[in-house]
Formats: structure tokens, sequence, C-alpha cells
DNA sequence: ATTAGCACTCGCTTTAATTGAGTGCTAACA
DNA sequence: TGTTAGCACTCAATTAAAGCGAGTGCTAAT
């Protein structure tokens, strides 16, 4: 079926008036909105189609229809309109071009702070990062019978931590045996030096330990991978909690405690390639805690320093158009301050 | 009335079930626990007298009882028991100290972390700060006809900001004339040099701006207290979602709005007046948003480099003992982890 | 192709009834 | 005099039933 002038225009209509209700909306709200003249049994039938193409769903029958991961995407690829700002706001946030930040990665996180406060959004993000980065070292801590937490300290001290559970029992030889592989092996080694190669041959060395090595040596190649993005943040957090979607503890409680993780933001600010704006929604998404959010990611970078991300977080009733129109003029702000700057030498 | 040691082990018991259970309760369950083998209606008896002694309530007729603010500090101060670790959990704490790190702020925020994840507790904290700070510069964004965001930026590049209300509307000249001042008087001068005097005279100075410079010259009093413990964190915050006083999201938006701002957690920080473990408790606290919870604070300190603060937060119905033990160990450990090692450069 | 009309669906809200944990009080007992 | 068994009473929490109303799909007329 093809999407007709009308269904987009339907369609976009539904969108927008979910993304600020978070209600079903229903055909007699469409059809009282001006723009297309025609009755609410024409924009049933044309509903009708939009859900058959699978772009817009009913929570129950005799409720108004919500858009669908698919919609959302249509919308956004097609549909969506430039955000315009109004005059007070572009005023307000190009003021905090004022600010005389010198330390680039503390500037970021704090402009990042002022800007969630302002918009009322959650923002993750991540500093520029460099290339060499190593770990310096391993432990583990056994916790259980069967668990370990394993920690891993890298170069700038940063220190990522997971529970491993094991299929058998332990005891303090083989945490001990694990660790001092991983010392002996990958310690000190610079990132662009480890290769799987390496991996799978300390795997064969340890042939005894097979079964239990594999969640310990994913845990280190996902901290080898997120070596060079060294620090990751996130501001306004509890913003999520103005949002009906997480009246329920329960939801509020699993996302926030995904993003407490700080593995997990270094998970989604790797995920954006490319330096244009990224939009993930909702099923889109890799983690399944993520399946009800969105996220509109950019990177930007600072000369001699690599790149960033940064990348607003929310329901994926999430205004887009203003998400992505903000977080361009975000990132265009810190290219600007920075571009003008040496880059300063490691802290 | 007189405390009698029955009623000590009725009120100790009370207060321990209740830090388990969340429930209120009553008497039959307090007669059954051994220890004192009377029936319940004596312990009714007891209970009554407690409540009048205003050591426990009843959040209405025909509930058990729950302890007041008053009955957990008798409980603190007099009853308390020193929490025993077991072997498992004091290895598991002890081999953290095997950590190399080497960045005494970071080590702190990570060990911190780590005990976040291990205890299941939100833990707050300062780090250790020198004594010759200053404030770089102020910067004012306006944001509505009669409000501005007041923009602090100290020496190290740390940003406070704050949504400034005026009773009358402004324009660009007012926050202008405001922000000029601020940064003519007090930019760049270190904190000993700034006392009270100084900002009377600039008070007296404005005499046209006086009725509304007063929230303004109050925040940034507030930003010179706390420019020494010049950074804060938080680990864990979403754990507090898994106590039951929190599965109210309004509750716990309001906490975890107010432990989003690193005001709020300064001035916690700067809250812990002596080396030793200080405990407040419910309504003790100042900020009526932490009015349901309790905070278990001590200071430890680092050769050269001054005072930080470190402490778990959590609904008043908190294992007090276990967190007076569980810091005690950590702030120990940060003490001996930094006692025979230099103190680093600025960074 | 559009629309008015209508029967039908189903989540949400309101109200009423029921349950049960816990209390205070009284009277009997050691 | 302190303790206890017993009983009527209270009140939040749970469950069930009833009613509401927004919204749909379908049909027949335009």
């Amino acid at each position: 079926m093809d999407l007709g002038e009308r269904k987009k225009k339907i369609l976009g209509a539904v969108i927008e008036h979910y993304i600020r209700t978070a209600e079903p909306v229903g055909s007699r709200t469409i059809s009282k909105l001006d723009e297309l003249g025609v009755s609410s049994a024409t924009i049933r039938n044309e509903m009708a189609d939009l859900e058959e193409m699978g772009l817009l769903t009913q929570p129950h029958t005799s409720a108004g229809r919500i858009p669908s991961t698919m919609g959302y995407r249509t919308y956004v690829d097609r549909l969506m309109k430039n955000y315009e700002f109004s005059v007070s706001e572009i005023n307000r946030l190009r003021s905090l071009m004022e600010l005389q930040l010198t330390e680039v990665d503390s500037m970021i996180k704090e402009l990042t702070g002022i800007y969630s406060y302002l918009t009322n959004y959650t923002i993750v993000g991540s500093s520029a990062g460099n290339n060499n980065g190593y770990i310096k070292n391993f432990h583990m801590v056994q916790i259980d019978r069967n668990s370990a937490l394993l920690i891993v300290v890298t170069d700038k001290n940063i220190v990522k931590n997971k529970q491993i559970y094991f299929d058998c029992d332990i005891d303090s030889t083989v945490t001990e045996k694990i660790s001092n592989m991983l010392n002996e092996n990958l310690a000190g080694v610079v990132k662009s030096k480890i290769n799987l190669e390496k991996i799978y041959e300390i795997q064969a060395e340890m042939d005894i330990y097979k079964s239990v090595l594999l969640p310990v040596l994913n845990f280190v190649n996902e901290c080898i991978e997120s070596l060079d993005n060294s620090e990751v943040f996130i501001s306004g957090a509890s913003k999520l909690l103005d949002f009906p979607e997480y009246s329920n503890v329960q939801k509020a409680k699993e996302l926030l405690e995904f993003l407490d993780n700080k593995e997990n933001l270094h998970r989604m600010a790797a995920s954006v390639d490319n330096a244009d704006v990224k939009i993930i929604i909702g099923s889109e998404n890799d983690a399944i805690e993520l399946k009800d959010c969105s996220i509109v990611l950019s990177s930007y970078s600072i000369k001699g320093k690599g790149t960033g991300t940064i990348g607003f977080i929310g329901p994926t009733r999430m205004n887009y158009s203003k998400a992505v129109s903000t977080l361009k003029l975000l990132t265009g702000q810190i290219d600007n301050l920075t571009s003008n700057k040496e880059p300063e030498g490691e802290k």
C-alpha cells in the first residue's frame, strides 16, 4: 500500500499529538484538527490502513492509536519538519556560549548539565578520547560459591567491574589463576596491540578453565573496546521520572539501573558511527532495557583529542525534531568553543 | 517516664524488625520473638507507653507501630550494637584493598562505586579539597520575564547554576549589570579573602537592585562556601528505588531530583563536622526533601589534600549498625591506601 | 469516495462489601 | 501489682460489581 499525502498528514498528526499527550489518539481528535477537512469516519478508515501497514498500533480494541517503532521511524525519516526555536529559546541557549571554560572535558559535562536543566531532557554522553589506552591491572574478588567480581583498572584509573557467574563452584585458586593470567597477558598492553587472536591464545592456554573463561573474556573485551572513550556521564536522569511512561516504579528502576552502569553508557556512546545525528527508536535498540526508549545521538570532535558523543534519551514518544535541533546546536557550540583552542595536555 | 530494660528490648526489637520488613510491627510479632517471654497484651501496654514517650508512632489506629525519628535516635545513641561482618563479607570488602589506584580522587569515587554495588546502598561523597579556591567568573542568562539563570564557574571549572526568581520584571540590562558587578568584585578573589562584609559592601553599592540582589547573593555565598569541597558524586542512586518507601514515583522523583543537584550534595557533605561518624535521621535533616531519609556520614582525610566526606543515604528505616560499620571500614581503607602515598600535584 | 449512524468493546473509575491484622480496654488471675 | 486472656472495635487493603465513556468497525445512504 502506498503512503498517500493524506495518510502522511494523518500519521504525522497522530505522532505529534501522541508526543504531546502520551495518550492514544482517536479519530475524532484528528478530524477536529483542521488541516484536512474530513470526518472522523474517514480518518478511521485511513488509520485502519496505517495500522495494517504497521505504522500505528492499538493498545486494545476500542482505544485510539499509538505509533509503532516503524511509525516513528517513518516520521523521523520522511515526515518530520525542522524544529524552530523561539527567539527566547535561542537567546537562552546562545548565552551559554559566553561561558569561559578552559578544560574541555569539564566544559562539555557542564554544558550538558545546563542543557539538561533548560530542556528537561536527560542527556548522556562521553568525553573525547584518544586511542592508546591500556588496562593497568585486573582483580578478582570472590563473592559467592559460584560468582566473583571482576575489576578492571584502566590507565586513567577508571575502574570497571562486573559480577561474573560461573556454572560451577569456584575457590580462590581459580580467581587467582584467572587474574594472574589476565595480568600477565593483557595488563599494560595498549589497545591497538590487542586483537581477538591474542585473546584466543589466552583461552587456549587456560584450557582447564575454558568453560568459566568465556564470560570473563567477554567482559574484558568490552573493557578494551571502551578504552578510548574513557569517560561517560549522565545529566538529569531523574527527569525521566517526569514522563508518565515511568510512573511505574519497576519500569523506572530498570531504566535508571541500566543507565547507572557506565558500561551501558559506553556501549551506547560507541554505537554512533558517523558525524551526523543518529536516532535509535524503541525496539531498534540492542539492549532490551531500552526497548521503550529512544535515543538521539550525535558526535562532536575536538581537534587533537578525537571524538566524543552526546545524546538525549527519553521515551519513544520523544519530541524528535526538537531533540535533533537542540543537539545540533549543542554539538555545534562545542565545536565552536573548542575549535579555536589549542588542545590542552592530558590532565 | 523511664526507659526500663524491657522497654529498651521492645523498642530495639520493633526497630530492627521494621528495618527488615518496612511493615508496621504489631504486638504479637514481638511477643513471638522469644527474648522476653511475655504475652502480646503486655507488649501492647509497653508499646503504648513507648508511643506516649514519642519513640514509636502508629500510621493509623489498628496498625502496628513504626519508629519515630526520636525512636531511631534513641536506638542509634543507646541501643544499637556493633554490626558484625560475616567472614565472607569481610573477605570481599578487604579484597578491594588490592586495587592499585594512584589517583586519589578517582580511587575514592571508584571504591565508592564498588561498595555501593556490593552493599546495595546509595553512597554520596565529596573528594578532598584544598582551601584556596576562587570563582573564575559569573554569568547570567535571562530565562523569563522575571527569572534568570545564574551561572558560576570556579577555578576548577566546576560550573554551578541556579535559577533566580525576581519579584519584578527584568531585562538584559539588569542581568548584565548584576553579572558585571559580581565579576568585578568577586571573580578571581580567593575564598579566604571574601567575607560577609565584602558582600554587604556590594549590596550597598548596588542600591537600586537591593531587592533583587538577595537571592543572587545567597547563591553566590553558597558557591563560595562550597569552594573547597570541589567535587561531589553519587553512586547507585537507582538502588533507592528498591526500597518500598519509594514505590511511589512522586516520592522517588523528589528525592532523586534533590540528589541530582550537586549543590545539595555539597551542603550535605559540608554538614559533617568532626572526624567521627555522624548520623542524621529523618526530620533531623535540614532539607525538607530528606525528611524521610537518613544519612550516615563520615569524613576521611588525605595528607596534604584536606578532608573529604563519604556517606550512605537511604530511608530512615536504614540498617544503621551495618551502615556505620561499613562506613568505618571504607574510610579506614581510604586512610590506609593514601597514608603511605605522597599527595599528587593538582591534575 | 465520503459520511452519518449505531451497536459493540473494553479499560478506567466508582462504589460497596469483605477481610484481617492489630489495637484498647476490661476482667480475671498469680 | 504486674500479667494475661478475651472481646469488641477500627480501619487500610483487597475484591467484586456496576456504570461510564472514548473509540472502534461496519453498514447504508449520499
